[in-house]
RNA sequence: GGGCGAUUGGCUCAGUUGGUUAGAGCGCCACACUCACAUUGUGGAGGUCAUAGGUUCGACUCCUAUAUCGCCCACCA
C-alpha cells in the first residue's frame, strides 16, 4: 500500500552504497534468495561459476565475469525460471604450491624439508586460511551464487570424480603413459601442456658452429641452433638428402666438440635446406623435432640437463651449471677452440611457463596423456551442427581450428598439490629404472594398477608393498568435469541423497549459458564439451558466452608486475558495487576488450546517485493511498505526457529484453541509462513537476519507477532494491519480482515523434535565448506559429510545460505566419518560433547565419531530389524508403520557404 | 607462415540483417546553485566514419586490396 507521510522518507541527499550494499547482501543470503532446487513446474536456468583460484583475490577480469553471470542469473530469476549458479573453487594445482611455498620460503624451508604430507597439511592450512578469499569478495560485488552448494575441486566428492574419469579413460584406452619430450619448468619443475606453454618472441641469436670430421679434423661442417648448451647432447647431424652441399659427406663421423663423442651425418627429409647452413645438429633428448628425427634413424638420446635446469653429469666439465651460464662458456670455450663460426641476432619463439613464466625446456621424460581424438570427434560435430553456439560467433572457427589439429593432452604433473594419479605399482615386481628418469626405455612391464582405491596386493606376485605413482593431475583434468563434478556425479554411492542428486544433474543438465574470457576456450571451453560427452553422453552448455579482456587505458592486460592494476575492490569501497557493475557493463561491447581507466568508474557512481536523487524526488512527492496497476488504465484516459513516457517505458523494456537475451549487455543497459536520465529525469519529471499531485501522474509515475527498478536490477541490485523497498514498503525482494513485459498497446511511434518535435521545439527556445544572452531565469514572451491546427491545439495542451521548460510568459500560439516586427525567428522543424523582443538581435550576425542555414537545407534539397528522380531508385527501393524521402523533401522544401521568409523579412 | 580483431569528433567507444540529418560518455567552451540531484542543469563547438578500388538506386555498414595497431595459433634448428 502506497501510504505516505513525507516525514517518514528519509533519504540522503547523496547516495550512501556502502550501508546499503551490505545490508542487502546479508538479507539477500539470509533468506535463501539465490538458492535453487529441482523444480518441474520451473524451466531451469543454470550457469556454472568459472571456479576461481583459491588463491586468487579478485580482479578487474573477474568482476566483469562475474557481473555478466550476475546479470544473467538475476534476469532469468525474474522472468521466474529456476535459477542456480554454481559456486566454487579450483585447487590450482602449481599456482598454489607456488604460493604456499613462497610462504614457507619465509620461515627457510622448502618443500622438500617438510616432505610431502607436511607440505600438503600446510597448503590445505593455507587453503582454510585464505581460501575463501574471493568468494567473500564476489559477495561484495554482489554475486547471486547459491552459496550453499560452494564446490572446491579437491573436495572429497569431487575427488571422486576426478578418480572414475581417470580410471574409465584408462580402462578405455585413452589415457597412456609415456616418454615424450614435453614442455618442462625448470623454475616449477614440473610437466606443462602444450596450452600452459605459450609461446613468446624473444631476442636470441642464431650460432653456427663447426663440427670438425673425424677422418680429417681439420675440416668440419656447420651446423645452426639457438640453444648451444644442448650440442653437449647431440647425437647426429642432419642434412637434407637431396641437399648437394652435402650429399657426399651423409654417413661421415664427426667429433662432438668439448664432448669428443663420435657422431654421424645423416640425411632426412624434414631438413630445411634454406635454412641456416641447412645442416642441423640433432639433439633428441632437448627439442621435439630431433626426438621424431632420432626414432626414426635409432638415435641415442642424451640427456644433458637436470629437472632444475642446471646440467646434469653427461655434461663433463660444465655440470651443475645453469643452462644459460652454460651457454655462454660453451660458446665461449669453442670460440677459443677456432669451432665458432658466427653469431646472429636472431628472434626466437620460445615456450614460457604460464605460471611463473620461466623460459620452457623441452625436456624428454615419462609422463601420462589422454589421447583427444577420440574424445574431440562429438565435440567438434556438436559446434559445427549449432547445439552449442558462440557468441561472438568468431570464436566457433577459432575453437574449431584447435579441435581439429588436437594433440595429445599431457595430464601428468611433478608437484604434490593436486589430484594424485590413481595409478599404483608394486616394489616387488617394480625395477629400480621405472624411477622418473629422463631415459629412452621402453616403458617398464611392472604392472600397472589402475583404480580409485589402494589395492590391498599386487595382482601379479601378491605382495602387499603396493605404492602410489607420485605425480599429480593436472588442474585442468579436474576442472573439465566441473558442470557435472559438482552435482555429485558419478553417484557412487546410491542413496536417498545421490538419487536426490542425481535427480538435480538431470534437470539442470545441460547448464544455460558459460561465461568465460578468451585465454580459457582450450583450457576449459573446449575440454568441458569433451568431457560433457565422453561421460554424461551431452554438451555440458547451450551457450558460450566469450567477454573481453580487461586491460589498462594503454591496452595492457592488467597485471601485478605491469603495476597497472585497478582493484575492484577500491572501486567499490569508492563508488558501490553498482556503480563498477554498471560502468564495467557500460563500456563492454560484446566480447570486445575493455580498457579502464579509473575515471571510467564516476560515470557509474554518477548514475547511481541520479537514481538515487530521482528516486527521492518521487518519494518526496508521492501521496496517493492506494496503488493501481497502470494497466488496468485505458490509455486513452491518460493525458499525452503520461501516454508518452509509458510508450518510451514500453519500449524501453522491449529492447532491454530483446538485448539480454542475446548477450548484449551493453546496448541493455545503455537503453535504461538513455531512458532514466533523458527521458525519464530530463523530460518527464520536469514535465509533470508542476502538477505532480495529480492523479493519473501519481499513478504513472508509481508504475514507472517500480517497473524501472525491475528493470535495472540485475545490472545494479543493490540500490534497485533499496529504493525498491522505500517505494513498496514491503518486506518483498526485487529479486523475486517479475520482469516487466512490454506492452504494445503502449507503444506508440506517432506519439514519440509529436513530442520529440515539442522537445525540438524548447531546446530550439533553449538556444534562441542562449544566443541572444537572455539569462536563464527571466521570463520571455514567445509567438509559436503552428503548421495545422492540429498541432496548434497539441502545443496549447501543453502550453503550461512549454511555459516552465522554456521559462515564457505570454505565449501565444498562431497559426499563419506573418512576419511583423523582426526580433527573433527561429524555424524548428516547420514550425516558426519567433521572440517578440526588440533590439536583441546582431542582424547581420543572424543573417549570416540563416544563409549558411539556407544553404544547407538546400544542398540537402538537391540531394533529395536527385535520389527521387533516380528511377532505380524509385523502382527499387522499398516502398517505405521512398515515402519516407518524398516527406523529407517536402519538409525541406516548407522549410526552405520560411527561412527564405525570415531572410526577405530581415532584409 | 596461417587466423582473428581494431581503425568513427581531443580521449574512450556504440552504431543488431545496407535506407533520411552518424550517436553516447568523458573532456572542452559559455551560462546557471534557496527549486530531487554541482556526483547537477541548460546551451554550444568538434567527425569528408584509416586509405584506394568495387558491388548497389543507396555503403560507417557488404566485397577486394593497402596501411597502422593489437591478439591468437604453428616444431622451422
Amino acid at each position: 500500500m502506497l501510504e505516505r507521510n513525507n516525514s517518514t522518507v528519509d533519504l540522503a541527499k547523496a547516495y550512501n552504497p556502502k550501508e546499503v550494499e551490505q545490508r542487502w547482501y546479508k538479507l539477500w543470503e539470509e533468506n535463501h534468495l539465490f538458492s535453487a532446487r529441482y523444480n518441474p513446474n520451473k524451466k531451469p536456468f543454470c550457469i556454472v561459476i568459472p571456479p576461481p583460484n583459491v588463491t586468487g583475490i579478485l580482479h578487474m577480469g573477474h568482476a566483469l565475469n562475474n557481473t555478466i553471470q550476475d546479470i544473467l542469473i538475476r534476469y532469468h530469476k525474474m522472468k521466474q525460471e529456476e535459477t542456480l549458479w554454481m559456486p566454487g573453487t579450483d585447487h590450482a594445482g602449481i599456482a598454489t604450491q607456488n604460493v604456499v611455498e613462497k610462504a614457507i620460503a619465509k620461515e627457510g624451508l622448502r618443500r622438500q624439508d617438510l616432505g610431502r604430507e607436511k607440505f600438503l597439511e600446510r597448503v590445505w592450512q593455507w587453503k582454510e586460511q585464505y581460501g575463501s578469499t574471493i568468494i567473500r569478495q564476489l559477495k561484495t560485488l554482489g554475486a547471486s551464487c547459491d552459496w550453499q552448494r560452494l564446490r572446491f575441486t579437491m573436495d572429497d566428492e569431487y575427488s571422486d570424480a576426478v578418480k572414475e574419469v581417470f580410471v574409465r579413460l584408462y580402462n578405455k584406452g585413452l589415457i597412456y603413459q609415456g616418454n615424450y619430450i614435453i614442455n618442462w619448468c625448470p623454475r616449477c619443475q614440473t610437466a606443462l601442456a602444450d596450452e600452459e606453454a605459450p609461446h613468446q618472441q624473444i631476442e636470441g641469436y642464431l650460432y653456427y658452429l663447426r663440427y670438425p670430421f673425424v677422418d680429417n679434423p681439420e675440416k668440419f661442417i656447420v651446423v645452426a641452433t639457438t640453444r648451444p648448451e644442448t650440442m653437449l647432447g647431440d647425437s647426429a647431424v642432419a642434412v637434407n638428402p637431396s641437399d648437394k652441399r652435402y650429399k657426399s659427406i651423409i654417413g661421415k663421423k664427426l667429433l662432438l666438440p668439448l664432448v669428443n663423442r663420435t657422431i654421424k651425418i645423416i640425411a632426412d627429409q624434414s631438413i630445411d635446406k634454406k635454412f641456416g647452413t641447412g645442416a642441423v645438429k640433432i639433439t633428441p633428448a632437448h627439442d621435439p623435432n630431433d626426438y621424431i628425427i632420432a626414432k626414426k634413424h635409432k638415435l641415442d638420446f642424451n640427456c644433458v640437463m637436470n629437472p632444475d635446469g642446471r646440467m646434469n653429469e653427461q655434461a663433463g666439465h660444465f655440470y651443475n651449471m645453469d643452462r644459460f651460464e652454460a651457454r655462454q662458456v660453451i660458446v665461449e670455450e669453442l670460440k677459443k677452440k677456432g669451432l665458432l663460426e658466427k653469431i646472429e641476432p636472431y628472434t626466437i619463439s620460445v615456450g614460457h611457463c604460464y605460471r611463473c613464466h620461466t623460459i620452457i625446456e623441452p625436456y624428454l621424460s615419462k609422463q601420462w596423456f589422454v589421447k583427444m581424438r577420440p574424445l574431440a570427434e562429438p565435440a567438434i560435430k556438436a559446434v559445427k551442427d549449432g547445439k552449442i553456439k558462440f557468441y561472438p560467433a568468431r570464436w566457433k572457427k577459432v575453437y574449431l581450428n584447435w579441435m581439429e589439429n588436437i594433440q595429445d593432452w599431457c595430464i601428468s604433473r611433478q608437484i604434490w598439490w593436486g589430484h594424485r594419479i590413481p595409478v599404483y605399482y608394486c616394489r616387488a615386481c617394480q625395477s629400480a629404472e621405472a624411477e622418473r628418469k629422463p631415459i629412452d626405455k621402453e616403458i617398464s612391464n611392472c604392472p600397472l594398477i589402475v583404480s580409485k582405491e589402494k589395492p590391498d596386493s599386487c595382482p601379479v606376485c601378491g605382495s602387499k608393498d603396493i605404492f602410489q605413482e607420485e605425480d599429480v593431475l593436472d588442474t585442468w583434468f579436474s576442472s573439465w568435469l566441473w558442470p557435472f563434478a559438482t552435482f555429485g556425479w558419478p553417484f557412487s554411492y546410491q542413496n536417498e541423497e545421490t538419487k536426490k542428486k542425481q535427480q538435480e544433474l538431470r534437470y539442470f543438465y545441460p547448464t544455460s549459458v558459460l561465461v568465460t574470457a578468451q585465454e580459457i576456450i582450450f583450457f576449459w571451453v573446449a575440454r568441458m564439451i569433451m568431457a560433457g560427452f565422453e561421460f554424461i553422453k551431452d554438451i555440458p552448455f547451450r551457450d558460450v558466452y566469450i567477454h573481453g579482456t580487461v586491460r589498462d587505458i594503454e591496452g595492457k592486460k592488467m597485471s601485478k608486475s605491469l603495476g597497472n592494476i585497478i582493484d575492484p575492490l577500491e572501486i567499490i569501497a569508492q563508488y558501490g558495487a553498482d556503480a563498477l557493475r554498471a560502468s564495467l557493463i557500460m563500456i563492454t561491447a560484446q566480447g570486445q576488450d575493455v580498457y579502464l581507466s579509473k575515471e571510467r568508474f564516476e560515470q557509474g557512481r554518477n548514475f547511481a546517485n541520479k537514481i538515487w536523487n530521482a528516486a527521492r524526488f518521487c518519494l518526496l512527492n508521492f501521496y496517493l493511498n492506494d496503488k493501481e496497476q497502470i494497466s488496468a488504465y485505458n490509455k486513452e484516459n491518460l493525458d499525452i505526457i503520461n501516454r508518452w513516457i509509458l510508450s518510451r517505458l514500453n519500449l524501453t523494456i522491449k529492447q532491454v529484453t530483446k538485448n539480454l537475451d542475446v548477450y548484449r549487455f551493453n546496448d541493455a543497459l545503455n537503453k535504461l541509462y538513455q531512458f532514466f536520465w533523458h527521458e525519464f529525469c530530463d523530460w518527464y519529471l520536469e514535465m509533470i513537476k508542476p502538477d505532480i499531485k495529480n492523479t493519473q501522474n501519481q499513478k504513472t509515475l508509481f508504475c514507472v519507477l517500480e517497473q524501472f527498478l525491475r528493470l535495472l536490477h540485475p545490472f545494479m541490485p543493490f540500490i534497485t532494491e533499496e529504493i525498491w523497498h522505500k517505494l513498496n514498503q514491503s518486506d518483498k525482494f526485487l529479486i523475486l519480482e517479475k520482469w516487466p513485459q512490454a506492452d504494445e498497446k503502449f507503444i506508440d511511434k506517432k506519439l514519440d515523434e509529436t513530442m520529440s518535435t515539442f522537445f525540438e521545439v524548447v531546446a530550439g527556445i533553449r538556444t534562441m535565448r542562449a544566443e541572444i544572452g537572455i539569462l536563464p531565469q527571466t521570463e520571455i514572451p514567445l509567438v509559436i506559429y503552428a503548421e495545422t491546427k492540429q498541432q496548434a491545439m497539441f502545443f496549447e495542451s501543453l502550453s503550461l510545460q512549454l511555459k516552465r521548460l522554456a521559462k515564457i510568459k505570454d505565449l501565444k500560439i498562431l497559426l499563419n505566419y506573418k512576419h511583423q516586427d523582426y526580433t527573433m525567428t527561429n524555424i524548428i522543424k516547420t514550425i516558426h518560433v519567433v521572440i517578440p523582443l526588440k533590439g536583441l538581435v546582431d542582424v547581420e550576425k543572424e543573417k549570416k547565419k540563416l544563409e549558411e542555414r539556407i544553404n544547407k537545407v538546400e544542398k540537402e534539397i538537391e540531394q533529395k531530389k536527385r535520389m527521387l528522380e533516380n528511377k532505380d531508385f524509385i523502382a527499387k527501393a522499398p516502398k517505405e524508403v521512398v515515402e519516407k524521402e518524398k516527406n523529407r523533401l517536402n519538409e525541406l522544401q516548407q522549410i526552405i520557404l520560411k527561412l527564405k521568409a525570415v531572410r526577405n523579412a530581415l532584409n
